[in-house]
DNA sequence: TCAGTTATGTAACATATGGTACAAAAATTC
DNA sequence: GAATTTTTGTACCATATGTTACATAACTGA
């Protein structure tokens, strides 16, 4: 039982914790522990969701079903972390993704009720979790933001701007154009013709996977026209 | 200053609670009333964050600007309402749009420490906290599941999927096709040729702002190609 | 060094969507 | 109910992006 929680104590929402701590606030309160197969059902879309889980063991993975079924989209969990943290409060506490076993999982419950009692029983792990869900709500308001950009010079010119450092003109980046245009949402080769048309439209200079902002005025009014 | 309090327990956050209730809340902590004059600023983006903010009469407006420092969105907060409640926490909290009163404001600003004591002290407004940020994380969900539709006949099958009541083939909407492309985020005209197109293949019908599905199968399809 | 693989640059064509325009239909106002 | 405004349906064209294909360049492992 004393790896539940030095496992707890690891993940984000218990982070600045020791074990004994987190045992502590647990104060013999109850919780769950269960067993995953690889590929078993852990929530189904639109289940309710009372209870926290944090996977303390294995990896799962969420998967968006949709209208006829079939699945979509993939995000994987791996341990020790929590899950679906903005799931179990809110109007809809529905879960949004089937929950899915990648490996051999363990995973521990919480009731929602337990978990309010320990967020106000510690201020540490209150602000820990207020951080989680605030810095999700960040990253998804960033998507959105990313995603509002229509065309594809727009996305890059956002990209470089964002992603550029302060004191140069000068951007290499890791990923190759494939992987940036699938991050974008595109096709590669219309990802290499919008930065050709952008070369020779002056605003910028690049090379295979090094982009050198010749023109940052140009660069910005792109991104409000 | 009873205003103040009875203002307060009309937002979602203190929702449940009377005024005198969130007075001894405060419990003589401190805050601070500030008034705003129309089109005055009240937060620059990229400020950093430390309090709360709560509109308490008038309305304000949040500005995206973009990399050129010209504005982009808007969003409208009518008083009694929170401001920015996800932005004091999280990884980065900084304001990522400016704040600016549409008409004579008053704003109420509480320090984070005191939040949290408040957020500590009363499991009612802790949970409407969390319901509050999680409602936001889970519309910002949405809003991105709607984005990655790529095309418009996707778009509109997952529209009338998600909107058509379920003992039903019929959906009447109460916008006109202006404004449902703008929520789409597309042209007029592209919507009506999409839903013609549509009609044609066999769907669906629509007449005006009627909807009739004839074919749920080929919609479904249409979302998980 | 070489062979094989992957990444990149580019071209030709297909297609989806935006922009504009305009007529018909419906709604609104007087 | 006539006049005006708004909404809808539709056509035409321009343009951005996807698709496919292929040649070249860079990388990788033996």
């Amino acid at each position: 039982m004393d790896f539940v929680f030095s496992a707890l104590s690891a993940t984000n929402i218990f982070r600045g914790l020791t074990a004994e701590q987190v045992e502590e606030l647990f104060d013999g309160r109850p919780f769950r522990i269960r067993e995953f197969e690889r590929d078993q059902y852990i929530a189904y879309s639109n289940d309710s969701c009372h209870d926290m889980l944090f996977v303390l063991k294995g990896s799962v993975r969420g998967e968006m079903a949709d209208f006829s079924g079939k699945k979509l989209k993939i995000e994987d969990i791996p341990a020790p972390n929590p899950l679906a943290v903005a799931f179990i409060f809110g109007r809809e506490n529905r879960f949004p993704v089937d929950i899915i076993a990648n490996e051999q999982a363990t995973l521990l419950t919480i009731p929602r009720d337990v978990l309010l009692l320990i967020l106000q029983n510690s201020k540490v792990v209150l602000q820990n979790y207020l951080n989680a869900i605030s810095s999700r709500t960040q990253f998804l308001s960033n998507k959105i933001r990313f995603l509002s950009f229509k065309t594809i010079r727009e996305k890059i010119a956002n990209f470089i701007l964002s992603n550029i450092p302060k004191d140069s003109n000068i951007l290499v980046f890791r990923q190759t154009q494939n992987e940036l245009a699938d991050f974008f949402g595109i096709a590669r080769p219309s990802l290499a013709r919008a930065l050709a048309e952008m070369e020779k439209g002056g605003l910028l200079q690049f090379e295979r996977n090094k982009i050198t902002i010749l023109n940052r005025e140009k660069l910005n009014k792109l991104l409000n026209n």
